[in-house]
RNA sequence: GCCCUUGUAGCUCAGGGGAUAGAGCAACUGCCUCCUAAGCAGUAGGUCGCAGGUUCGAAUCCUGCCGAGGGCGCCA
């Protein structure tokens, strides 16, 4: 009844189109009638700022204004007031009835409100950034997160969206590892010429490459001789030697599994597993493409491509697309992955959530991509970049002995905190152990993710480890516990034979506090999804996480005499959890059945 | 040098041109015979880096300065 045709229509925007008309009955736009929560909600539970902006052009004093139109509007039925304050400010007090309504008509919504885009768009977001041979540390946790949780955001609002790690494995650090691989074992085959026939399994182990991969590189790094031989490697493997090409495939496939481990631990999935060498093939017909556009040139011995403006505020370098020696870069294969993903997956849009170190990276390719016609102008190409995660030095975050934080580690770190936690909770004597670790698991990325998605991406951020593993206060853990109790509550009724019934008229604060809350979300979602910033929804899961656990010690449910209160303030509690459940999915936090 | 990001409570961070700038942590005071105390209620804590400008109105937009972090062709 109250959902807009396409859908479900927002409380915001529903109370926006009753101001906007009564502001266009005055002759003036509508646009002034937007409304936003209250920032006094003593006075009322949203306001209208609209008189004082519209003012000038209605020639009256904004104070009269606000007046007028709190009188055409305070007679309707769903609200319980209308009141113009201070310079000329509308504050707007919803009826109790209607306020009930509108969360009723919300929990019996087959998205529960959430909105949903009429035009779904193929989205295509590249996060998690592995690398062959580097294991994931915690430079990796931040796109993971944020990307998984925008992928989530995107196929939630009814876009399709293909996520896709774009694995690197075909860029100089090969060269360095088939070096270093070279150096260990010179007698294997893949570094003879004449072989045909390589071993089956990779020479080395995970465990081999993390630690060849630092000690190469900071031998190519001192000797100037090492680092030819690896770019002389890297040419040859993209040129196709056998055994190089043998070599590579074994590195890449014993990376592959332990970066997957990673990734399935904190619960992420790709729908694809692409990698930099996935479009070699497809560099060379891309550059002669890119040479139509005129911009390619050559400058000293390399292949650029200018994409300086004019009115550029700095200048921008030009776009190397091959080096000297003609071994193809990062940019090469990151344009040629933007034309595969658009001629081939029909993308619409493509989102890389990637280091804000890199803008500079982007801005280059991106607008080599459009000035090249390598895409059409209509498919979108963001760079959402976030900050750095330092440690309480403010600096990147390191381990003691200075090396960087392995992903794995950290979360171990994590987990076994929340183990000592729930050790000291007596319920969980009660647990079989096979729980307790799933719980400790659970609750300890619950830590690590809420922590860091409630963090806006773009400013770097302190990663305390001892603030993760504390587990009070906004975190989480929090958020998880709200739910456990709800649903802790909901099966506890259900043994009493009672079940949630219909919301009625607020008869707490608390209890109106939180269905006010609860009217929120579909503009958590639209903003979170409209500026790609997840943490919007983390605070407003926040919010209404705290509502409930208001609420929950305010009004005691399951002693409340009154049976249609009972169960009404069972209905509420239900539609709350789904709710949070569905945000928590959207943040990809899981959450456990008791803690 | 040029460019990007950033500066808000002791600490870590939110803050959508609007009224009296908010959370959490830490500190202090209360609350478990009651649906999970990973909780709730309360106290205290601020020249929103500084200076101008735009605006009826600026933490928010613009300019400059200062501090912090980062980037600037053959790495990714």
């Amino acid at each position: 009844m109250l959902g807009g045709r396409d859908g479900w229509m927002s409380l915001i925007s529903h109370l926006g189109e009753v101001f906007g008309s009564a502001f266009q009955e005055l002759g003036l736009d509508s646009e002034y009638g937007k409304v936003f929560p209250s920032q006094r909600p003593e006075l009322g539970d949203f306001q209208c700022n609209g008189a004082l902006a519209a003012a000038r052009s209605a020639r009256q004093p904004p104070s009269r204004l606000a007046t007028t139109v709190a009188e055409m509007t305070g007679t309707d039925s769903r609200f319980q007031s209308v009141t113009a304050a201070g310079p000329g400010f509308v504050n707007i007090k919803l009826s109790d009835g209607f306020l009930a309504e509108w969360v009723e008509d919300m929990a019996s919504d087959s998205h529960l409100g959430a909105p949903r885009v009429s035009r779904p768009l193929h989205i295509v977001v590249d996060y998690g950034g592995p690398n062959v041979a580097k294991p994931m540390h915690v430079g990796h946790l931040r796109s993971t997160i944020i990307g998984d949780a925008l992928a989530r955001i995107f196929a939630r609002v009814g876009h399709r969206v293909t996520r896709d790690p774009h694995f690197g494995d075909w860029g100089t650090q090969m060269g360095m590892l088939i070096i270093g691989v070279r150096e260990r074992f010179p007698q294997l085959a893949y570094f003879d010429c004449n072989a045909r026939t390589f071993p089956a399994r990779s020479p080395v182990s995970l465990a081999d490459l993390a630690e060849m991969y630092p000690q190469v590189a900071a031998e190519c790094a001192a000797s100037p001789q090492l680092a030819e031989q690896a770019r002389r490697a890297t040419l040859e493997l993209q040129e196709g030697r056998p055994g190089y090409r043998a070599l590579w495939k074994q590195m890449v496939q014993v990376s592959l599994e332990s970066q997957r481990a990673d990734f399935a631990r904190l619960g992420v999935e790709f729908d694809l597993w692409y990698g930099e060498s996935t479009v070699a093939d497809r560099v060379e017909g891309m550059i002669a493409r890119m040479e139509e556009s005129g911009l390619v040139t050559e400058s000293e011995g390399a292949t650029v491509v200018e994409v300086a403006m004019a009115d550029d505020k700095a200048p921008l370098p030009p776009l190397m697309l091959c080096k000297s020696d003609g071994a193809a870069l990062y940019a090469t294969t990151d344009l040629a992955t933007i034309e595969m993903r658009v001629d081939d997956l029909g993308a619409d849009s493509i989102l890389y959530v990637v280091d804000a170190r890199q803008a500079d990276h982007f801005r280059g390719v991106f607008r080599a991509a459009r000035l090249t016609g390598l895409v059409p102008p209509a498919v979108g190409l963001e760079h959402i970049g976030f900050g750095t995660m330092n440690g309480p030095d403010g600096r990147p975050f390191r381990t003691r002995e200075g090396g960087v934080v392995r992903l794995g580690d950290l979360i171990d770190q994590v987990t076994e905190a929340a183990r000592r936690r729930l050790e000291e909770n007596d319920m969980a004597k009660a647990y079989p152990e096979s729980e307790r670790r799933a719980v400790a698991e659970a609750v300890g990325l619950a830590a690590l993710k809420f922590g860091d998605l409630s963090t806006h991406r773009a400013s770097n951020y302190v990663f305390d480890p001892d603030r993760f593993v504390s587990f009070s206060g906004k975190t989480g853990p929090y958020l998880q516990y709200g739910v456990v109790r709800i649903r802790s509550l909901l099966a506890r009724a259900a043994r009493q034979g009672l079940a949630p019934g219909r919301l009625g008229p607020p008869a707490h604060p608390a209890e109106r506090r939180l269905m006010l809350a609860l009217t929120l979300m579909p503009e958590a979602i639209n903003r979170a999804a409209s500026e790609r910033a997840p943490h919007h929804l983390a605070e407003y899961c926040y919010r209404v996480a705290v509502g409930f656990t208001r609420f929950y010690d305010q009004c005691h449910i399951l002693s409340e005499p009154d049976p249609g209160r009972r169960d009404a303030w069972l209905g509420l509690a239900d539609i709350t959890g789904r709710v949070l459940s569905m945000l928590l999915d959207i943040l990809g936090i899981d959450v456990p059945d008791r803690m």
